[in-house]
DNA sequence: ACTAATAACAGACATTTGTCTTATTTGTCA
DNA sequence: TGACAAATAAGACAAATGTCTGTTATTAGT
């Protein structure tokens, strides 16, 4: 192995590191020694080590294949459902339809996932097939856009709230907002993140 | 431990190892058998080995954490590109100002992520300050959703061809088609999924 | 109650893998 | 050039980890 200076292997060994480990498993020590042709299991570690001192990786010692990102934001995956109920997702969560990553820095509580149906949040940029991403809780803020049980159905709409009175308002001139009576309404939660898929993929 | 039938005690088995796998960092038996409470390392062991006999898990024999799922969906991180502009693009990559995590069944080809600036397709559902995800590709189809330069700046558009003339069309009555001279537009991509986050996160 | 099958347990062993110690090479700078 | 630091190398050791062999429970079915 050339002997390089500036640090210049170390940044590849990084790349390398950053890679694997997104990947799903970090390699190990060896591993790394081999990626790179080094002739002995130490300058692998040595650059790991350096690595870890910069502040660059993580590592939990002694443990095999025992290094990880700082950053650490590790996904979540949460599950599609695939039609929202009235009872099952108030209380158990039914079979998912799949599930979706999301950025772990995202998930604070419990999410799930639903494909939004109807026009109704058109010109908000929600379109029926999307999949809103939703944070479980009983209440949100004025203007929030939530997940709303209206008729032992689930509806993508925004919070208004009118003197803490429950208002849901579309975002489509065709539909009128929906003005429940006191108690008649239940939060799901509130819609962190949409995504919109525009190729399909077969299903596994 | 108690004496369970049924594989109940398998399947917790298999959540746990999906939960830790997708978590970043496959556990190893001993693991396992700490967080099941087994007295025997061979337990654990035993649950892992029918659990890829049954196909629910992907092994590696020998190797440490070497249990993976066979579904084996690892998730493919796609660099979020600050500012898209001619040269960067088109040639090298530029320091990517994050990552998005894409399913990796959806993930032919090289993809990129970008902001999307302008309002000019807000009819089309994307809005601006919504992530782009796109394949590199030279060439779309009619009717697809594609990032192109025109005057080195980066619009998503649709695509039309008319008589394989091509025709940028904005999904907003307040923005004209471009209809640029032939060989003046450059096509860097296909929109796959576009995303939209409703909650800011602390940057990193 | 007897048998077969699965689950769990116990202990030992072999491989993988992280770590340490020491030495050699290569580049930088005074 | 000489001193110093960084990079690489070689080999050994110890801890972590996968695997094997044999035994004991527990349950289902006859």
């Amino acid at each position: 192995m050339a002997y390089t200076r500036e640090g210049e292997t170390r940044e590849k060994v990084f790349q390398f590191m950053r890679e694997r480990i997104l990947a799903g498993r970090p390699p190990t020590v060896r591993e790394v020694q081999e990626a790179f042709g080094f002739h002995a299991v130490e300058t692998a570690r040595h650059h790991l080590e350096n690595l870890v001192v910069e502040g660059k990786l993580r590592q939990e010692t002694g443990k095999a294949r025992g290094y990880s990102l700082p950053e650490a934001r590790g996904l979540l995956y949460v599950p599609l459902l695939g039609r929202v109920q009235a009872g099952p997702l108030t209380t158990a969560v039914e079979e998912p339809e799949g599930y979706v990553p999301v950025m772990q820095e995202r998930a604070r509580g419990e999410l799930f996932a639903l494909r939004v149906r109807g026009e109704s949040m058109k010109d908000a940029g929600i379109l029926p097939g999307d999949i809103a991403i939703v944070r479980r809780q009983p209440r949100a803020d004025s203007g929030d856009i939530v997940v709303a049980l209206v008729e032992d159905e689930a509806t993508v709409k925004r919070l208004r709230l009118n003197r803490k009175r429950i208002e849901l308002h579309a975002e489509n001139p065709d539909f009128p907002p929906i003005i429940p009576p006191p108690g008649e309404v239940i939060i799901l939660g509130k819609v962190i993140e949409t995504r919109r898929y525009y190729e399909l993929v077969a299903q596994s």
